[in-house]
DNA sequence: TCGTTATAGTTACATATGAAACCATTTGCA
DNA sequence: TGCAAATGGTTTCATATGTAACTATAACGA
């Protein structure tokens, strides 16, 4: 435990000058929370009423659109959700039909997604959207800031991520 | 590392092109959702434990250390939390006595915020191990670079909010 | 001054999420 | 082989979070 105000007691009101309060709205990781909540929240709008499709489950079908017969591991990875959000959402997706579960040939204990008829339909209904919203959030910069967008978050990245 | 199943042209069984899936590893909103979880998420960990602390209780005790008697309502408006979120903050915090709650004389619906002496200490811990994960994740870029950041993050971010 | 409406804050309920325990199957290796 | 350890996936439990309903007080208008 580092040492306390051993000096003087506070005067009784306002912050000593090395209590250094932080300031929440130039702090960066507080500024990228509201700023991912904000945008990630304006998106889901647009589907999850409409489908009854919460976020996790439409990264699932965004994965599944794309790479044919993952398992649910695969999935996971590529989403950087854990495998209990995946189970979850998979659940869902399947009960509703959307995803075709089967079961891996060679090894029973992984599964075989892939994205059903009905899931296509709503896929096809919801990336137009999703890159819609993501073309308007760009749209706010010109395409000099846009393009060091892209490089600032390739270096802040955590590197298994992309 | 396995190898991964690759795309595989479309071996025409799910039907035709325009399918066009979004590819998330490229997605903006998707991208700053896992570099905002990932840099709150280092954040927390240093004092989640440590001092049983939640990240919304923890916003409510940076913003009363910068100013004094808030009420909640004031709290919410200023952490971008809803009321709901500070009233449960509130509850943990004032029970661990971390802040003192009392009643604001003109009017008995409002309450007013203070950190306690227990509440300072352990902001006087937190805020430079908070201000710290700040430096390291910034340190990843250049001058240049930071100053796009800030530039940008201003023009993204929702008006209300700063 | 009374009654309506608005505001501060809490409570209740339903749903979401994360960690750990769990089951089934497969792998590694003595 | 045979059995311990690893892996894919689901279930359980404890918390967290959001929405709506609720209580108390204050503000406002006729």
């Amino acid at each position: 435990m580092p040492a306390k105000r051993q000096p003087a007691p506070p005067p009784a009101e306002h912050p000593l000058p090395e209590h250094a309060p932080l300031e929440l709205e130039r702090f960066l990781p507080y500024r990228l929370s509201i700023l991912s909540n904000t945008v990630s929240q304006a998106i889901a709008d647009d589907y999850q009423r409409r489908f009854d499709l919460g976020v996790t489950e439409w990264r699932v079908m965004a994965v599944l659109a794309r790479f044919d017969g993952l398992s649910a591991r695969e999935v996971a990875e590529r989403t950087a959700m854990d495998k209990v959000a995946v189970s979850r959402a998979l659940a869902r997706l399947v009960e509703a039909g959307r995803v075709d579960r089967s079961t891996h040939d060679d090894d029973k204990r992984r599964s075989v997604l892939n994205l059903s008829e009905a899931g296509w339909a709503i896929h096809d209904q919801v990336a137009p959207m999703a890159r819609a919203r993501e073309r308007e959030l760009l749209a706010k910069l010109d395409a000099e800031e846009q393009s060091w967008l892209e490089r600032i978050l390739d270096k802040l990245m955590p590197p298994e991520r992309h």
